[in-house]
DNA sequence: TTGAAAGCGTTACCAA
DNA sequence: TTGGTAACGCTTTCAA
C-alpha cells in the first residue's frame, strides 16, 4: 500500500495544462533572469497567483542541487549572547533567500547520530555557532566538504572559515580601562579557560596587566559561562587579597560575580572593586547591572557571516579566512576610578 | 550550461552496483521494517558505512512526500523563555528524527513573503511559539490545510491546535498566595494585556482578587513584555496608591519591576512590597532576584506538542485540540508576608 | 525476498 | 523565446 500523503497542492505541469503553456515556462516564469517573454510571464504568474500555485521547493532542491538551507548548529541557548546572535543570523539569511535548519547539539550521547543529519539534509552550508561541545577532529568530520563557518571561535588546525570578535583587542581594553581608572590590583575570571575565545581573552589582559604593571592577583578558571560559576569565583576572589577590579571572560559570569560581591562579600560596586564582562548582553544596560563591558560586534559578525556565504569565501578547497571583528568597550557603571572610593 | 554544483555524495545505485545489488535493495537497507533479508540488508550497511553513504535526504523527501521537518514560527527572542522553549523543543524533535526549520518573523514588512516560504518547503508540521505577531487572519492562513500547533496561546476562532500553560490556575494561585501571605492592595501589570496569555494571566488573577474581598490598586499594561516596561509600571504603581503587592504578567517584567521599587523608589522587596511573576525564567532563580513565579511546565509543553504531532491530533480537519497544561508556583524570597514587614 | 521500472515535481539541456 | 525531455536520487509498486 502507498503510505505516501496525498499531495495537495498544484503542480506545475497542472498549472501549465490549464493555461495552455508548457510546463518549462512555468518554471521559467518563476525564476528570476530566465529566458522567457514578459507578457508570458506575467500572465503565468498572475495566474498561479488566482489558483495559489508555488513551486514545490523540495522537487527544485533535488533538481538544482542547491537547497537554499543553512544547517546551524547551536548548543548553549542559556548564555543571551547566542539567541540574540541566533536571532539575527537567521534573519539575515532568510533577507537573502535562504532558511536556517537547527541542529541542536548537546556533549556525548547521540551528537554522531545528529550530526550525520547534517549531512544527509544536503544543506548548502554549516555555521557552527556552538562555541564549546564541538571537539576539532568532531568539527573537521562536520564541515569537510562543505561550505562552513566557525562563529565567535577560531580554529587553526581544522580548515574552517571562522568569524570573531577581537578577543585581544578586548582583553587589551579592559586592562587599559582598569589601568585608566587608577586600578592596580586586578583578578581575571575564565569561564572555559581551553576554548580559543577563552585563551584569548585572558592572554590578552594577563598580558597587558604585566605591561602595564598592574598586578594579577587572581587568574582563576570558572569551569562555565554561568551566572553560578560567577559567584563562586568572585567570592573567592574577594576572600583572597585585595583586588581592586575584576575582568569576567563574559558578561553572565560577570552578573553572577557583582551579586555576589554586593550581596554576599558585602562590597560595593564599583566603590570598592569594578567589574568588566566581555559580550554587552541586553541585561550588561539594565540599571540594576550598569556592567563595563567589551561589546562584540553582532551585526558585524553577522553581516560578515552572509557575506561569505554569499561570495564562497566559505568553500571547500578555498584557503581558511579568519576574519577578526573590531569590538568596543561600553563604560558604564560598574567600573569607576579609585577617586570615587570612599 | 548547467550551473548545478557537482555532486560530491555517493548515490544509492553506485552504491548498488558497487556491492551487485539492486538500487532498491539499498533503499531497503536502509528503510527500518522494509522487507528485505537481515544478512543483505547487514552486508549493505556495512559496505555503506565504509564508503560513508548516506541516504539523500531530499531526494527521499520528494519521493515520501514528507520532509520530517517542522517549521517553527518565532519572533520573541529576546525573552528568555523562548530560547528555553526552542532548546527543549528543537531536542525533542530531533529525538524523533525531525529537523527544525527557523522561520524568524518579524512584524511588518515582508511578512508575506517569509509565511510563504513556509508553504514551499512543504514541511510536515508548523509549530508557532510566537505570542503577539501572528495575527488571527494570518495565522489562519499560515496553518490552513497543514498540521499546525500554537503553543503558548490559545485562539478559538482558529481551528489550530493549541498547546498552553493553564494561565487561570496561575493568575488564581498567586492571588491566593498574595492572600496568604496577608497583603491586600495588590495591583497587576500587563505585557500586552490584548493576547490571549495576557487577558487570561489578568482576568483571573483579578477576579479572584475580588472574590477574596482584596482590593485591586492598579492594573494597568506596560505595552510590552519587557525589562523597561517593568520598571516603568512599577514607578508608576509606587507613586499611586499603596500597594502591598504586585503580579506582573511575566518575569521579564517582574525583574525591572523590582529593580526599580528597590534602586529608583526606594522600596525593598519583599519587606516593604511583595513581587511575583510568570514563567520561571532561569534568572527568576538568581539570588539577587529570588523571584516568586508561577512556573510554565515546560517540559511538559515540549512533550505534549510531541505528542500531538506523533498522534496527528494536529492534522488539518481534525476537531481543534486545547491543551491546558498545569504549571506550579514557585515561592522564592521576593514575597513575604506582612508579618515580616517591619 | 528480490529487481525492474514508474513515479515524486522540479531544472536544464537540446532542438525548433 | 519556446516545448519536449532527460536528469536529480530516492520510494514504492509490480512481477518474478
Amino acid at each position: 500500500m502507498d503510505t505516501r500523503p496525498k499531495r495537495n497542492s498544484l503542480t506545475a505541469r497542472e498549472l501549465a495544462r490549464m493555461i495552455g503553456v508548457s510546463q518549462s515556462a512555468v518554471s521559467r516564469a518563476f525564476t528570476p533572469g530566465a529566458s522567457i517573454a514578459p507578457e508570458l510571464r506575467e500572465k503565468i504568474l498572475q495566474y498561479a497567483a488566482t489558483v495559489d500555485y508555488q513551486p514545490n521547493a523540495i522537487a527544485s532542491m533535488l533538481s538544482k542541487r542547491r537547497t537554499n538551507i543553512v544547517g546551524i548548529v547551536v548548543s548553549e541557548m542559556q548564555n543571551p549572547f547566542y539567541p540574540a546572535l541566533l536571532e539575527k543570523l537567521s534573519q539575515e539569511l532568510q533577507r537573502i533567500g535562504f532558511q536556517s535548519l537547527l541542529f541542536n547539539i548537546t556533549a556525548g550521547a547521540n551528537l554522531q547520530e545528529q550530526l550525520s543529519a547534517l549531512r544527509r539534509y544536503n544543506v548548502d552550508a554549516v555555521i557552527v555557532i556552538s562555541a564549546t561541545v564541538l571537539s576539532g577532529p568532531t568539527l573537521q568530520r562536520v564541515t569537510e566538504g562543505r561550505a562552513a563557518i566557525l562563529i565567535n571561535r577560531v580554529v587553526e588546525d581544522v580548515s574552517i572559515a571562522c568569524v570573531a570578535c577581537d578577543n585581544i583587542e578586548g582583553g587589551r581594553a579592559v586592562a587599559d580601562h582598569f589601568y585608566e581608572l587608577g586600578q592596580r590590583r586586578v583578578a581575571y575570571v575564565a569561564g572555559l579557560a581551553h576554548t580559543s575565545t577563552g585563551r584569548e581573552r585572558r592572554n590578552a589582559f594577563v598580558t597587558r596587566v604585566a605591561e602595564l604593571g598592574m598586578t594579577l592577583t587572581a587568574n582563576i578558571d570558572g569551569g562555565e559561562y554561568s551566572y553560578n560559576a560567577g559567584r563562586r569565583t568572585a567570592l573567592e576572589i574577594a576572600a583572597g587579597s585585595k583586588t581592586d577590579a575584576i575582568f569576567f571572560a563574559n558578561d553572565i559570569l560577570a552578573l553572577g560575580g557583582m551579586d555576589a560581591l554586593r550581596e554576599e562579600a558585602g562590597l560595593r560596586v564599583p566603590e570598592d572593586i569594578s567589574i568588566a564582562g566581555f559580550d554587552d548582553i541586553a541585561m550588561a544596560s539594565w540599571p540594576h547591572y550598569a556592567l563595563t563591558t567589551f561589546r562584540q560586534p553582532l551585526d558585524g559578525i553577522v553581516s560578515e557571516t552572509v557575506r561569505m556565504l554569499q561570495e564562497g569565501s566559505c568553500q571547500p578547497g578555498q584557503t581558511q579566512v579568519i576574519r577578526r571583528l573590531s569590538g568596543s568597550l561600553v563604560v558604564r557603571e560598574s567600573t569607576a576610578s579609585d577617586a570615587t572610593r570612599t
